[in-house]
DNA sequence: CCCTAAAATGTAATCGATTACAAACTGGTC
DNA sequence: GACCAGTTTGTAATCGATTACATTTTAGGG
């Protein structure tokens, strides 16, 4: 009976480094040098230890291991809304990067609720991951308590957020931004419309401004400009769009602080009877693949993402080896990818440009889609 | 110096169980106690305790607390490719089922390369999750062992792994994929087109399989189906498209075993200057969102994403509690949408259905889109 | 055969919690 | 004041590894 019992809790993760040692005849100090430091551990122990291991078919316990070495080798990620393809390459770079260094990512999804950015402040205080990464453009917080303060190695993706001493990865928003209002008063146009971010997104702030500055340099008022407001994902397109077709003074050029806004916008015209680009001109920004594949082809700003995540995972995994620098701000480039949803306005004449081509600007050349 | 010593390395995660324990003046057992059964504390040590506790900032180290209880709280979810909107969706159906139970996501992504699956059959092995989603429809193996012998708690989502000891949540690809011919062959089609997964991939097997079901109940022959390699991805959908176009005898319709696939498909084709669904018409699988975004609208058939992650989830815990069956098949409902990618083919006549209407089957309705 | 340095091994502390068991305390009753 | 039952508390083992330090073994030289 006492053996059945013996049996039944056997059935999961049972050999330790004890039976290893019993088998072996040594000592379990000696198992785990086997196992770590073999050059150290005499030819006779070892061949008797690895065999010992492999008709028991032994792993070690990594939970055990790493209370011991005060790590988990697993890293956090926090991410605004799995279902936007936009975060999901991002997260396969991520992957790629700290697959090498043996990390694996526990994946903090928000849904865009900050409420729950709690659990995942607990998660990290509770010492079950090694580092942060933080795709959210703020600082979860919860229950009183700042991720910012746990004094956990920390990254950002995507946004810079003010106050944090800890690397970021991150494009110019603002400055490609202004690229396509420079595209797009470039074809012609003068009535303008913006679906935003979500109310305080770090990125949805640089968006707007950049766009209103380089329409300001161009003498348009900001104040001109209709503003939707949005939260990056499908619905805020659909809806914007609904707003859009009550309306009498629309628009010829529309920007969305997202593709998907972008895309579900652009759909909901189409459908409703309008023409893209022919009635309105549409921008949309992270350069997803659907952005191509959508009809006509998305004018979209091309966000680096598999990169994003890349560069983001080096910098955080420096930052645990106590090699990063803290505080310093990675650019990668973003460009203006100038795809079908944008032209001349119907009425007007095009002002310089002709349609569909690139307008370069300072911060990042235009580029051609293909 | 011994000080500053430790308040170097106090700078993580210092303050422990025992810290509390002199702090508030009572012993380690008591602090536990005071923390999990405040019933059996005295109210005097509970609110020294508990004093201590805020006073220090005290978070109890989960890392610890799960070697002792032989537990993890953590699930890894092993999914093919993380960039595919339908598993996002999953995913997020799994989260949300979990974090009800108190347990984190670990999220292993194959990127649809089987020799990553090694990476993650070691984490398995080594004790630092309780239990396996498994999205991959297959047994996960690496290292000469396969994840089945390891005697963890698993479920498998959207395939049916034959010889599987566990809970199984899926569509019936098969019953739904005959739906599927049934609707073409009502348009009047009769020379088809398939755009398969990866070989020897369950779920491709059985769509094919349903498929071709369907056609010869119609006294058409699989052998002049026309076939083409896929592996789910936008990438295959464009490989066969370019086929398509070099083809003298094109089918009048085309069948993909995923949505990505199809509209890849069917965006390459419109690029050409055919017409969707004039010349051919596109029936997808799994019912993303963009596959209302596309023009046309995608027929496709709707999986429900969200709650096959749920209802996996659920599985799975009910394995970890050992309230589970074991192997048993879950069951949900797929449907045929019937979008704007479908209509009679040019040349012919429709035979018996109108053109954008569903037909049901005994399995699974077909449905109007909205 | 002894001595010493180097190599190999073992002992036991440690990581930070939980918990069985024993011990100490409390209050009430006679 | 003794006794008992019920509360409360503390001690120490435990989870499964790693590793500092001590100890033993080995090899080689004289």
């Amino acid at each position: 009976m006492e053996d059945s019992n013996r049996r039944r809790r056997a059935s999961r993760h049972t050999v330790t480094i004890q039976d290893i040692a019993d088998r072996a005849g040594v000592s379990t100090a000696t198992v785990s040098r086997t196992l770590a430091n073999p050059e150290f551990v005499s030819v006779k122990s070892r061949v008797r230890v690895l065999r010992a291991v492999t008709e028991t078919g032994y792993t070690p316990n990594v939970a055990a291991r790493n209370l011991r070495a005060r790590r988990s080798m697993k890293i956090l990620v926090v991410v605004p809304n799995l279902a936007n393809p936009f975060f999901a390459e991002v997260l396969r770079g991520i992957d790629d990067e700290l697959a090498g260094a043996g990390y694996d990512m526990i994946i903090g999804n928000l849904d865009n609720l900050a409420e729950r950015e709690a659990r995942y402040v607990k998660l990290a205080m509770s010492g079950q991951v090694d580092g942060v990464l933080n795709l959210t453009g703020r600082v979860p917080k919860g229950d009183g308590r700042s991720m910012a303060e746990l004094g956990l190695p920390m990254a950002g993706i995507c946004a810079i957020v003010p106050g944090q001493n800890s690397p970021h990865v991150v494009v110019n928003d603002r400055a490609v931004s202004v690229s396509v209002a420079e595209h797009l008063l470039g074809l012609g146009h003068r009535r303008f419309g913006y679906i935003s971010g979500p109310a305080g997104n770090i990125n949805e702030i640089e968006r707007h401004a950049g766009f209103l500055d380089g329409l300001r340099a161009a003498g348009i008022d900001g104040k001109a400009v209709v503003r939707w407001p949005g939260a990056f994902n499908l619905g805020s397109g659909i809806a914007a769009a609904r707003d859009f077709l009550r309306r009498g003074d629309r628009p010829t050029a529309v920007y969305a602080a997202s593709d998907e806004m972008a895309i579900a916008f652009m759909k909901t015209l189409l459908t409703a009877g309008l023409e893209v680009p022919g009635d309105v001109s549409i921008v949309g920004f992270d350069g997803i693949e659907f952005a191509e594949l959508v009809e006509p082809t998305l004018t979209t700003v091309r966000q680096p993402r598999h990169n994003l995540g890349r560069m983001g995972a080096r910098a955080l995994l420096d930052e645990i080896a106590g090699t990063g620098s803290g505080a310093r701000i990675i650019e990668m480039p973003a460009t203006l990818i100038v795809g079908d949803s944008t032209a001349p306005p119907r009425a007007e004449r095009p002002s310089r440009a002709p349609a569909k081509t690139a307008v370069p600007s300072e911060a990042t050349g235009g580029e051609k889609r293909r």
